[in-house]
DNA sequence: CAAGTATAGTTCTAATTAGGACTATGTCAA
DNA sequence: TTGACATAGTCCTAATTAGAACTATACTTG
């Protein structure tokens, strides 16, 4: 109770942790969604081409627990990505409700091209990070993942 | 050189760290959406309510630079609150390419009443964190979105 | 002053988003 | 086995989003 008090009192004003967060993520995702600019991929499409990549395929439903998609989203998702050609559905014979999202040949080449050359884009930037900082910010933001979870 | 290829070296994965960062602020935003369930109001109508709060009013440009609402969609976000009889627009007699959105008196009331419950909502959860915790991780978000900057 | 350029908002389109209703299928218990 | 409940995906709506084209207004420079 004192302690909490204590606690509480010493911090007034989260505000600039707050907005530190936000511009923090909005930075980071405005750079990260540049990076699909000359490839014909959204960020959810490229979310999901690089969350089905390395796989034999995912379910609707695993496909949004990784990617925090919603389901009524991903539909409309995985349609447009079935139109490029990059995946198919695949029925379970096992349970009718699932449908397996599988990656096409040309869903695997572009993962292929595309994949390595993103993570190389984002890690030019984290490289400018010390890797104590990373450790840091890395313990740090699963804090605050966790008191808002 | 040598001493940027040994801090790569010794980063060879960020994806914890980036992964981290995208989770703790998706579960910060969905925390602070879920803040607005009972009050009739969007995620970004409240930013803006709250961007207008104890100003005499701002202008499109100030609004989109203070929320990061893009231009295109800011107008279609000021006229639904319009609608609600939040905001009105006037026009500038100085620069008549400018309009400055101002809370109306309902908006003033809303507002009053809406972002001392929003900002105490969010403060139990940073709560959870002690201070030199939300301090360091302050820092820490800081350089991450000075390096996507 | 006139032409070219810049800025502020609006409009338009395609895609995403959350959330809820809906359908089909599966599971579990009486 | 049948009825109640749960789950997977689809469909629907309102709102947001980015980005580009467009209009009106301002600036600026010859």
């Amino acid at each position: 109770m004192t302690s909490k008090q204590a606690k509480n009192d010493s911090n007034q004003d989260f505000m600039p942790l707050m907005r530190a967060l936000v511009r923090a993520y909005q930075a980071f995702a405005a750079y990260d969604a540049n990076g699909y600019r000359d490839i014909d991929l959204t960020v959810s499409q490229a979310d999901v081409l690089f969350t089905l990549g390395n796989t034999d395929g995912l379910t609707f439903k695993e496909i949004g627990n990784l990617t925090l998609i919603t389901k009524g989203t991903l539909t409309g998702v995985i349609d447009r990505m079935e139109d490029k050609g990059l995946v198919k559905r695949v029925s379970l014979s096992d349970d009718r409700r699932c449908t397996r999202v599988v990656l096409t040949a040309k869903g695997v080449k572009m993962f292929e091209r595309v994949f390595p050359q993103h993570i190389a884009y984002i890690k030019e930037r984290f490289d400018r990070m010390d890797a104590g900082s990373q450790q840091a910010a890395l313990v740090h933001l699963r804090k605050i993942q966790e008191i808002f979870s």
